[in-house]
DNA sequence: ATGAAAGCGCTAACAA
DNA sequence: TTGTTAGCGCTTTCAT
């Protein structure tokens, strides 16, 4: 529990400046004030080209010193357009992840700045499937949004496929599978996985392991594409699943890593950034020496990943690019048109993780 | 530029599964179907107590049945209640930051839990503030919210201090000014940069630099703690303006700490995190000892300082406890209650970079 | 170029 | 307990 220290406020006016100043809230009251019709002012302010170029001008005018803005939920309801996208997160195979998870708030942010610049306000909404499952349709159906993203698909892809049937301004990120209904844009996995773990077996891996849990489809898929590649060059993989979700990841990697008892692994594929992160911590204090002795690789490429040390090798996602894709995509379906999926290739960024 | 991969999609079913179920999109059609009148069912999916409790079940079972939910902007207007919190982040004093500053981002995920659990819908906006400045406006005056976060005060002090004159629901994170308007929660900056500076003086460091840019206030605030603290220790402080902005810190601060042209300081105090993050690597590539040679303590305390090596000690924000606080005071304010502004202090956690 | 009038779909006060 | 009625504040034909 935090010390509150109590401060002081200033005065705060609540009166006018002006006690004869009439308040002007409505379309109507401005129309009053300017003498003319509720209709022209709504030209006026809307910028509408049929009206009087003075009047416009003096009644955006008055609207300014006055302060007024037009009430947004009544211009949606009438004009049947919000301007507004809605942004779901659900949070299915694991109720312990919070929003707060580093690659979707980066997403997040990349997904705000495009859907900005394209004039869209953005509503969240963070998403915890029941047993109703309705948690997207109360996005979709409310009318509230003109087109819904969602991120990631946790444990609700059928969830998402059935919506997606009537309700066509949706595009989700995550994992595509041949055939599905719903539009997606996301990183292919599996290669991710795949790149990571031959690139780690031809600088002399031979005893691997995947850090993470496979809970999410997401990092299922970049589990098969390690023990794949394994398969390949006749290695196996050992499992450690750990929790990305909270903030004992540290001691969960410690404990998955065997505390120090010795140099289990020589090869190290990561199911983010953030779990390659703390082992490599965990190595170091153990003694190891990256990558001469383990090779650790990440999944993501946050930003952070070119700030640690040694500097993370890992498999990049395009953060930004997936945005600003979604983000077309979704206009392009708003505008009815419709669109494919865009599975992006991973790559790899070779730091010093990796030999 | 990233190369889609094209993918064919599944056929969709636009059409009704059965084509003899007529549509219903109001409250009007339901009540048609129920045989009832539209406030009923306006009560009953409200869940109104006044409705007899059989004819509510089954106007609920109906809407389920036929997908219905009522439209929100007809509700949020007739009721004149949103639902809605806007949370906007104004870009004031650094155009090139843009919402996927980490800190932001972990403040941001930490209110959507808290709002999310009161019941609200988070509308997000990224605000550049210009020269009309009614960035801040254009989210209080237009009916879409019950209520207004504002994340930092970039250099738009004075815009929110009079929108605050006339629009109580809000609730800023940011800096206290003494007899300031608007209700704030945040860190005591100036107690922060003062404690990290104390503790490495007090353990040894003589050579102090401060490494961050002083564009926004509260930045400002930690240096001049920074400053105080080793004044009073009769040592200086030298400035060294990284910015936190962009991808490029990693290079501002080598450049910053003289590229491994020796040990010019033996303690650093990083205006955030992830400055810290890069100077422990710079150092470190540099061939410097932490702590024993130079040591560094960040700002933040956002989940990766523990997960650097060595782990950073840093000057912990309750991100966490600021996020509740700011959604509880945020609905003291909309019910009509007036609050004072919390500052919190900042505590020190000490791991690894320092001695 | 402007005004009048009819709703957008819902809620709530008032009746019954 | 339910129906009726009157809007919430705006946009948009349709007239003029």
């Amino acid at each position: 529990m935090v010390e509150k220290l109590k401060v002081e406020e200033g005065v705060e006016t609540s009166a006018p400046l002006f006690t004869d100043e009439i308040e002007v809230r409505t379309l109507a009251d401005l129309a009053r004030l300017a003498g003319v019709s509720a209709g022209t002012v709504s030209r006026a302010l809307a910028g509408k080209s049929l009206v009087n170029v003075e009047t416009r001008e003096r009644i955006q005018a008055l609207a300014r010193k006055h302060g007024f803005r037009p009430n947004q939920m009544a211009s949606k309801l009438r004009s049947r357009r919000t301007g507004v996208i809605g942004v779901v997160i659900p949070l299915g195979h694991d109720r312990r992840q919070h929003i707060s998870d580093p690659f979707f708030l980066t997403l997040l942010g990349a997904l705000a700045d495009h859907l900005t610049e394209s004039g869209y306000d953005l509503m969240l909404s963070r998403a915890i499937p029941d047993e109703t499952s309705d948690w997207l349709e109360r996005m979709t159906g409310s009318g509230m949004t003109d087109g819904v993203i969602v991120i990631g698909q946790s444990d609700q892809f059928e969830v998402i496929e059935k919506v997606a049937a009537q309700y066509r301004p949706m595009v989700v990120w995550g994992h595509h599978r041949p055939g599905q209904t719903h539009c997606v844009v996301g990183t292919d996995n599996f290669l991710g996985g795949k790149l990571a773990t031959e690139r780690l077996i031809r600088t002399g891996a031979r005893r691997l392991a995947f850090l993470g849990a496979t809970g999410g489809i997401e990092i299922a898929k970049r589990f098969e594409g390690t023990v794949a590649a394994a398969k390949t060059a006749g290695l196996t993989v050992t499992h450690l699943p750990v929790h990305m979700a909270d903030e004992q990841v540290g001691h969960e990697v410690a404990a998955a890593l065997g505390n120090g008892s010795g140099t289990d692994f020589d090869g190290i594929v990561a199911g983010s950034d953030l779990i390659a992160m703390s082992a490599l911590r965990v190595l170091y204090e153990n003694g190891q020496r990256i990558p001469e002795e383990v090779q650790v690789i990440g999944f993501d490429d946050l930003p952070i990943a070119a700030q640690t040390f040694p500097p993370l090798s890992t498999v990049r996602q395009e953060i930004q690019d997936g945005a600003r894709i979604m983000v077309e995509k979704l206009k392009a379906r708003i505008a009815g048109q419709s669109t494919e999926s865009a599975v992006m290739p991973p790559s790899l960024v070779l730091r010093a993780s990796t030999r």
